[in-house]
DNA sequence: ATATTATATAAGTTTATGGTTATATAATTA
DNA sequence: TAATTATATAACCATAAACTTATATAATAT
């Protein structure tokens, strides 16, 4: 079960994109709109990339008016990952 | 193309079996046979899992007698990649 | 040379990912 | 209340991943 957690957080991580959007993250709190224009890709792309790293447990969001502010659920974790693939 | 990178190593890590043949060649070498007796999968399942490793730049192998002993071509970059993700 | 052992590769199937376009929802503004 | 803005969800399609079984190859032993 333990291997199977930590194989879905890499998973999660498995694609540029949200890379990207960690790597910002490791930065603060962001707002969807602000994350959307790291990329040229659509809407509903990053919207999707969002829930997978929701759904695998790397970021959260709260609400602030009509925005979602996504953030890392652990930096400290994050950051030690994106240190050490590099 | 950094990120894509990346993003490749990561998903060599996202699966269990792959996390175990890591983890186990964090100790040393490794031949093939060795390996197979972690998992009640199939030979060529985990000659698959193997080759996606190598593919991936995580591990090489050398040839000893008719085994195939595996090795990670960076255990110091794999350590901190698996000690971060605990 | 033949058989055996260790391992890889190929072909096929099933399920998962990653993207698109269209549509829904929720908060804010007019 | 209607329009706008921000964002998510659904439906769909194309490609990739993860297995299985069958077969190939390479080294060793007989």
């Amino acid at each position: 079960m333990e291997r199977e957690k930590q194989a879905q957080i890499f998973k999660a991580l498995a694609h540029p994109t949200r890379l990207i959007i960690v790597e910002k993250l490791l930065e603060g709190e962001r707002c969807v709109n602000d994350i959307k224009d790291l990329f040229d890709a659509s809407q509903p792309n990053i919207s999707q990339h969002l829930n997978i790293l929701k759904y695998s447990g790397i970021v959260d969001f709260r609400k602030k008016g009509n925005l979602r502010c996504y953030f890392l659920k652990d930096s400290k974790k994050l950051e030690k990952i994106i240190q050490a693939i590099k």
